[in-house]
DNA sequence: CTTTTATCAGAACAACTGTTCAGTTAAGCT
DNA sequence: AGCTTAACTGAACAGTTGTTCTGATAAAAG
C-alpha cells in the first residue's frame, strides 16, 4: 500500500515536529528512534524523510524555532522606560513564555550536547543574544541609578536560572496559581537588584 | 586471552564508575554504549558485568552516590545558630560542592528520565530531602524574625535553581574566581530573604 | 607444586539503529 | 478520461545495542 486515504503533507509535516518535540522531551533525543516518531505520527519511518533531511536537523529545527520565537516574542512585548517596570515585564514574560512551552524549554537546555558542532554554535549564539537582553536591562537600571548591582553579568545569569527553574517544580494543579508564583518571583527579583536595606 | 597481566578488580570497579560518569555527562546515558564504557576502561564489554548487574544500575548507582554524598557533606558542615549566617554557610556549601562535581550534578539533573520508575522514586526522595534542608533554614529565619519571606517553599526552589545555575556558566579560567562568584551570590541571597528597603 | 578462583576475552544472540530506495496509490491538473 | 506527481509503504542495508556464555589465564590459597 501507499498514500492511504488520510494522507496530507500539510498535516503530516507539523505532526512530525510535534511528535518529535513530545518524545524528545519525554525520553531524550538519543533514546527516541525515527521509528518511534513515525509510529506516533501514524506513518512509516521512511516517510519522515520527505519532510526532514535527517534526525539531527529535526532536533536542530525544534531548538532553532524555539529560540527564534523566544526572541521574537520578547521583541514584541511593550517595554516601559522605567528600569524597574521593564524588569518586571521581563520577569513576567520569561516565566509565562517558558511555562507555556515546557517541552521546548526542556529540549533547549538538555539536548545541546546532541547538536552537531555547527548547529550548537548557532543555538548558543541565539541563547547569548537573549541573555544579553536581560543584562542590558540591568545595565540600564544601574546607569539610571535605579539598580545597585555589582556585576550585571552574574546577576543576569542568576536571574535567568532562577526564573527558568519555575518549570522544574511548578504544577498546574499545585498549591499556587501561576499568577501567584509570578508575584512571588517578582518580589524576589525586585529585592535582588536594589541595595540591601 | 583472558585476565591480562594488569587485571585487578579493585582498580577496574572504580574505573568503570568514573568512565561511565564522564561519558554519561559528556554524551548522555542513552548515547553511551556499554562497549564505549568498556573501551574507556580498557576492557571488553562483557567484563563490565562482573561489577554491575546492568546499565540501568550503573546510572542509578552514580546518582545515588552523588545524592548521598551531598546529604552527608551538608550534614557534616558546622552550622551557626544565626539564620543569616546559616544561610550563608549553605550558599557557600552548595556552590562549592556542586562546582567540585560538575559531572555528577549534570547527570543528576539530566538523566532523571532514564531511570526506571522505582529508581526514579528513590532519587527523587533524596532530592526532596535536600530541598527540605534549605527550606528549613528559611523557615527558621522567618520564625526568629530574621527573614521576611512570604513563601518559603517557593523561595527555596528559587534559591536552589539560582545557585545550581552557577555550574552552567562558570569557567575556572573566566573573568571571576569562584570566591568572587560566591560573594556576589551571597549578596543576592541575603537581599532575597529580607524585606525590601 | 597443585588446586581453586577471580578476572577477563571473544563470540554469539536477537533486537534495534538511521537512512535509502523501488514500487504503489490517491489526489490534482489538463 | 488520462497523466503527472505528491505521499507513502515495506523491504533492505550495514552497523550497533545490552546482555549472556564458554573458555582461558594469572594470581592467590593450600
Amino acid at each position: 500500500m501507499a498514500r492511504t486515504s488520510g494522507s496530507h503533507a500539510d498535516i503530516t509535516g507539523p505532526r512530525i515536529l510535534s511528535s518529535a518535540l513530545k518524545l524528545f522531551a519525554q525520553h531524550g533525543y538519543a533514546a527516541v528512534s525515527m521509528r518511534k516518531i513515525a509510529a506516533d505520527v501514524g506513518v512509516q519511518a521512511g516517510a519522515l524523510y520527505n519532510y526532514i533531511p535527517d534526525k539531527q536537523s529535526l532536533l536542530f529545527g525544534l531548538m532553532q524555532r524555539h529560540m527564534e520565537e523566544l526572541a521574537e516574542a520578547w521583541a514584541k512585548t511593550p517595554k516601559s522606560d522605567d528600569p524597574m517596570q521593564l524588569l518586571e515585564q521581563f520577569t513576567r514574560f520569561h516565566i509565562r513564555f517558558h511555562r507555556e512551552r515546557p517541552d521546548e524549554v526542556f529540549i533547549a537546555y538538555m539536548e545541546l550536547r546532541n547538536l552537531s558542532p555547527v548547529n550548537f554554535q548557532i543555538i548558543e549564539s541565539l541563547r547569548r543574544n537573549y541573555e544579553a537582553e536581560i543584562e542590558s536591562i540591568l545595565k540600564l537600571g544601574v546607569e539610571l541609578g535605579a539598580f545597585q548591582i555589582p556585576d550585571t553579568r552574574v546577576a543576569a545569569m542568576a536571574l535567568i536560572a532562577m526564573l527558568t527553574g519555575v518549570n522544574t517544580w511548578f504544577r498546574e494543579d499545585g498549591r499556587l496559581t501561576l499568577d501567584q508564583v509570578e508575584d512571588l518571583y517578582l518580589e524576589m527579583v525586585r529585592k535582588m537588584v536594589v541595595a540591601a536595606p
